[in-house]
DNA sequence: TATTAGCACTATCAGCTGATGAGTGCTAAT
DNA sequence: ATTAGCACTCATCAGCTGATAGTGCTAATA
């Protein structure tokens, strides 16, 4: 790896008991969003200790970088390494509920969403909604996607609507201008030629390979040739947007859970940098299954009051994209991290689905 | 007209003198956004009038309903009624500056977005972002649009993508399953009927016709005439989603013009339901030109606390849309108005441009 | 008679106050 | 090693203050 990503660590050995002490205040955080003192501490563990020797062990544990105070007469809060040492050591992931599941199933299996767009978009929705925080989402690269067909349909004299379909079941569509008035029959003609050349590449190596032979054989071919190279280059020469759907900003305004974040201003600002955001979701694709960037570790500092659960999903070859949420620091990492998990499974088995019923 | 729109009426004639005094306040709290006293007004009117008078005069309008004082001790601030009256009364549309034309223009007229949806988005971006308002714009209704091209592509045995193209430029999409294998030859031929026998007719007449014809003469017909029967009810059953593009949401908490607003929350709750939002826009499309409901005028209990200025936008024949921005009843009405109607002017031209260039 | 100066009245706001309470840290006793 | 006890620290809150900006009313005035 190039880039060393901030990863908190957590070697050192606490013993059992000041774990558990730990462990309660993360919890109490967690559910409460409030402080969590020594006496109310002392009552919710059940261990038999007295709110001094809890306040002991948590002065011991603020010494370790475990826990912070917001004042002096607060109780005392996680810090971000506290909340690394939790979902290392402590989380184990919970088995969802049968009826989430389902739910899950039923908004990513639903039928009349034969296209990849449909379904992120409904997908990054539903996380948005069960989580209550932002959800985004990546989009298959259109660069590195598979063609399945292309076809050009001649709209009038001058212009020629272009439509690609890679093997994921994305749909792209395209009005491309020409000066030459071409009929349908050679547009056909075009398409199969290009079908047939690019049959199971990825539109990166075809756009090079046209780039490439444009370059070699200026004079050579014939007008077929000409034509479908030409065509061909305008054809793919897809913009290059990226796409990130983004589903739940009003979470970020309106749900209490966010109540103690520095700047919802920042955050929304970020998310209007789609490419940055695009960028972000992609990193550590290496990874598989699950990836948590709790405060700090985010390299975007406008993150680093919260925590960024994501996942990727894939085809049966290749990773497509990738699923996350963006909350605060004190979510509920037991239900959040398999949420995401399982959702993220779930959507490469439809999508596997769909595009292997192309033959 | 079957439903009354409640429109605020001003017919009693005011003097000169309390005239101007009125626009002074409404002015005035468009200009600084607090509740203008007499004093202030007084110095700002330069009508040589002491604030005792001006405040005799405020208290009239208060009786007529022009005027209301949040607390005894504030200045006062226009009602409803009196933004009706600055409309109407005093508004004129003021030119606007070239920069600001040409900016729009850049807008809607770069190249590139060949496709209405592309259109439709940059430019509703653009309005929210040159108001600082939310802006609300409907897409043509697919039901109405006029078919100018179909075309059937075989993904695979079970798959077909339908393409379909209106004449105002909307290209739409569907993966269909089939049961039965069609050859793309046959895919073509089938696509050619279609083309020929709905050729500019509008897609409701067109699923319509299918109707009829399927329970007509359910037996006659060869396999052709059967299949492309059967395909086209597939292709035409469009999701009848309706298409309203929101933008510039963020501006109901971030920007201090929206400072006093009752409940940001319940605007953007209702902007959650397209299909309300999509009436509502598309709601007294027969007026022509420019529409302004302010607060209480609105029908939705959610947005009279705001003001809606709204136009709609035509191709040669036909109005396909409408565009609006929702602002603060105190927004500048002298210059959203002309922009909300410069720039559904050229939305207009631009779709009309681009739909004409067929043949 | 229309206008205005003067004055009493009222609501908001910022700043201050002291009381309250939650929570800590330390120390000495267990 | 644990805990009870106590002094201490802040943040919060209600209540009070004076300053400010506005009004409505009345009586004087041009």
């Amino acid at each position: 790896m190039s880039k060393t990503v901030q990863r908190l660590e957590t070697k050192e050995s606490i013993d059992e008991r000041t774990q558990r002490v730990l462990r309660g205040i993360i919890e109490g955080y967690i559910t409460s969003n409030e402080p969590v003192g020594s006496r109310s501490l002392s009552k919710s563990l059940e261990m038999g200790l007295s709110p001094a020797t809890i306040r002991n062990i948590m002065s011991d544990l603020s010494d370790m970088g475990f826990l912070m105070q917001l004042h002096t007469s607060a109780g005392r809060i996680p810090t971000d390494k506290a909340y690394r040492f939790y979902v290392d050591q402590v989380v184990v992931a919970n088995q969802l509920t049968r009826k989430l599941q389902k739910r899950i199933q039923e908004v990513t299996q639903e039928g009349g969403m034969s296209q990849v767009e449909d379904l992120l978009i409904s997908t990054t929705r539903l996380l948005a909604g069960l989580t209550q925080f932002v959800c985004l989402t990546s989009s298959p690269r259109v660069e590195t996607s598979i063609l399945r067909r292309i076809e050009f349909i001649r709209l009038s004299s001058q212009q020629i609507l272009v439509v690609l379909v890679t093997r994921n079941g994305q749909v792209r569509n395209k009005i491309i201008a020409t000066t030459e008035d071409l009929s349908q029959d050679f547009l056909n003609t075009v398409s199969s030629f290009l079908n047939e050349q690019f049959h199971n590449r990825s539109l990166h190596e075809i756009r090079q390979q046209i780039l490439e032979s444009m370059v070699e054989d200026k004079e050579r071919y014939d007008r077929l040739l000409a034509q479908a190279v030409r065509l061909g280059k305008k054809a793919f020469e897809l913009e290059n947007a990226p796409e990130v759907y983004i589903e739940g900003q009003h979470n970020l305004i309106f749900s209490e859970r966010f109540r103690n974040l520095n700047s919802a201003r920042g955050l929304m600002d970020a998310f209007e940098h789609k490419s940055m955001i695009m960028n972000l979701l992609d990193s550590a694709v290496e990874a598989d299954g699950i990836q948590i960037y709790i405060g700090i570790e985010n390299e975007l500092e406008s993150f680093q009051d919260c925590t960024m659960v994501k996942a990727q999903y894939s085809d049966q070859n290749n990773v497509l994209g990738t699923i996350g949420v963006i909350g605060p620091t004190n979510m509920d990492y037991q239900t959040v991290i398999p949420v995401v998990d399982f959702t993220a499974r779930i959507l490469s088995q439809t999508i596997t689905q769909q595009s292997s019923s192309c033959d």
